[in-house]
DNA sequence: GTCCATGCAAACTGTTTGCACGCGC
DNA sequence: GCGCGTGCAAACAGTTTGCATGGAC
């Protein structure tokens, strides 16, 4: 936690970018979230910290930091994206259909569908979408169907 | 196929809902096409076959196509939709990066996973995305990463 | 004849972009 | 000081909706 923004700003470097007040605060607030926040409640979270930031610069900010492998977008069975900064272990999602709660977990199954994939078709994986949808253990019973 | 109209016109009365060329054709389209593809390219075809029908139609008649489970939207690492005629066998989907391909998979391990989140977080499954990106056998020597 | 489904165009949502100014380096 | 990053507002893409007409049952 120390040597935060020196990571970001290493990272930023390398990629011939400027590290600015609005790019290490959009990071800090996404780490600090419980993750998969949409691009409005990120900006609004961010906003409360420092007002001027703009919606157009939460957008820009979290492309550069995809390109730059530290946030991931979702969509989680919704129209729009979620974002979460990336971490060291790979994880899945679950969403609820009624209550829209979502459960992370994780399966080295999915690194076994991975490479069965690369040997059968030839392909190289760069990445994995899992997403589970249904009730949760407290909506299955309320929702008949 | 022969019996083909019958059944969707059994499943729409079923919800209450009426049979019209639309909806057949909407369908029909979709089952013969190699599937994924986008509310516009889906509309194009349509219009081919029959000019008069409108993007909003399209769009309404997958909305009530998706409610009686025939018809299934999926992402693909794009923002916009991509739809697709359910199949009696479940399969996942891996897209090239450089060229966009999409190869289908199918994988039992993905049943092996559900059953254990099932019995992990109580929770009830419906359906499963298991989107997985990477370079296809022809783009990943081209492309350095 | 009733009422759902359609076509059209306008509205809407999430996201991107052009431009002039400001700040990191 | 040079040039990238920012804020603002306008543009944009995909999707949805209000309304009057037409067709299924």
């Amino acid at each position: 936690m120390g040597n935060w923004g020196e990571q970001l700003q290493e990272n930023l470097r390398a990629a011939g970018r400027r590290m600015t007040s609005q790019r290490r605060l959009v990071l800090q607030v996404l780490e600090a979230s419980d993750g998969h926040l949409d691009a409005d409640a990120l900006c609004a979270r961010v906003k409360a910290r420092d007002p001027d930031v703009s919606l157009a610069t939460v957008y820009r900010t979290l492309s550069v930091l995809r390109e730059l492998g530290l946030v991931e977008k979702h969509h989680l069975g919704e129209d729009h994206g979620h974002y979460e900064a990336v971490r060291e272990v790979p994880h899945y999602h679950f969403t609820c259909r009624r209550c829209g709660q979502v459960i992370e977990f994780d399966s080295s199954l999915v690194g076994q569908i991975e490479q069965g994939l690369c040997e059968r078709e030839g392909v190289r994986v760069t990445g994995t979408h899992l997403h589970v949808s249904g009730y949760c253990a407290r909506c299955k019973d309320v929702a008949a169907r």
